[in-house]
DNA sequence: CGCTCTGTTGAAGAGGCTCAATATGGGTGG
DNA sequence: CCACCCATATTGAGCCTCTTCAACAGAGCG
């Protein structure tokens, strides 16, 4: 049940900006971006729709040009997990272009949503010809590699109150200036990617917010008031 | 507090059956691989020893030629939990060869060992010579990553008795003409990679085997009478 | 042959899930 | 622009799973 739909314009503004929007690419010369937007196609998804589905046969790899991608999965027993959220410039369909054939995921458009595609094919040539872009992607790939595995053993190890306080210590982080932060999706997302329940974040926030470390200013706006506190939960 | 050791023998033999065994590199021609042996070293560590800590600075890929490597983190409360278990053919220290300067994870022989070390230089200057290695190395990552993010989802979803019903059921899948296994681990460290206790480990199993879904034949050894109704604990 | 680490079993308690009721708020259509 | 509506969020109570602690059994190694 694929809604693949055609982008209402092929500008090559469109292409260019895809192309020189991801680090895999933007630092090849002017000429070799060309090269790659020619093969590039533009998709539009509107809110909601499905990009791929698990099961699907993966022949592409997908950059977000404008939008916001969810990128779920379904576990053995059915419930679902939220594994990652694309920004403009990030990309994703990569693994089956380099090992199994099909999804593992889903992909979900979470707003009207712009993508680039490019070919298996294409991105193959593109790899022996500028073998720079294999050290992106590989540089990319372990980033997330670590990314998972800290992850996995902050599952393995920690408790949920623990995973969220860390979840927030490492946002606020990324914000410069500041120790306030919006929250990038729902607490129901932020629930299934932290492995609980909405039920859960409501009632640790709560507690974090009673001991003093954190203040939630509004439904999505935290402000830190006790880092080290925070990190020590 | 490394222990890096000299190899008491510095034959080509080892380094070339090292080189020769990895897919990563197994797919050159023989002209290729003997290159790159002269620039591997070989390095062997005896049981219990660290190759290398979380901290140590990255400059160097580990294939192992003889032995098992236990790969391993600490999670910010300080709890131990188990990555992955290298078998010979296997490496690692890869992570940081493209991103980070540091080892996030702990290395450390499970038993007598011997290693091959690829120099982080040396290896870029193969990746741009021979760019089917890239792909090599891509393709075990996105595998990885697979894996990763497989488990980071059972531990999202799951409870402890269901992931070790799909641990055995995995490791079963593997073995070919019988549904009996070996256990690769003690269960003291399979605990630590399916993120619960020792306890849990001998009850949930004590509890399959009396649902009659599986057998334990001897303390490490397990056969599966029921695939379906394990897949569906 | 003994020592030590691994594995097993029991009991108690903590943490988090489920279910249910209620509150909130963002988005939409009038 | 407002009011309504439905998804999201909150809060409470009970229950279930798993951890913890402790005591004991067993296996492997020197």
């Amino acid at each position: 049940m694929k809604m693949h739909q055609q982008c209402a314009h092929h500008s090559n503004e469109a292409h260019q900006s895809c192309v020189s929007l991801v680090p895999i690419f933007n630092h090849l010369e002017d000429e070799q971006m060309n090269e790659i937007m020619e093969t590039v196609q533009s998709v539009s998804f509107k809110k909601g729709e499905v990009i791929y589905h698990a099961g699907d046969d993966s022949d592409s790899l997908y950059i977000v040009h404008r939008g916001k991608i969810r990128i779920y999965r379904l576990s053995e027993s059915g419930k679902e997990q939220l594994v990652r959220i694309l920004n403009p410039g990030e990309f994703t369909g990569e693994y089956a272009l380099f090992s199994e054939s099909t999804h593992e995921s889903y992909a979900e458009a979470m707003v009207d949503t712009n993508v680039c595609m490019v070919k298996q094919a294409d991105l193959q040539q593109f790899l022996s010809k500028y073998p720079t872009i294999s050290f992106k992607i590989l540089t990319e790939f372990s980033k997330r590699l670590e990314q998972s595995e800290t992850q996995t053993t902050r599952f393995a190890t920690e408790k949920a109150e623990t995973r969220i306080a860390l979840f927030i210590a490492d946002y606020v982080d990324n914000e410069e200036d500041s120790n306030e932060f919006t929250l990038p999706m729902s607490k129901k997302d932020l629930a299934s990617y932290l492995g609980t329940t909405p039920e859960t974040i409501s009632r640790k926030l709560a507690d974090l917010e009673k001991q003093g470390l954190i203040k939630q200013k509004t439904n999505k706006r935290i402000e830190v008031l006790d880092m080290d506190g925070l990190l020590l939960v």
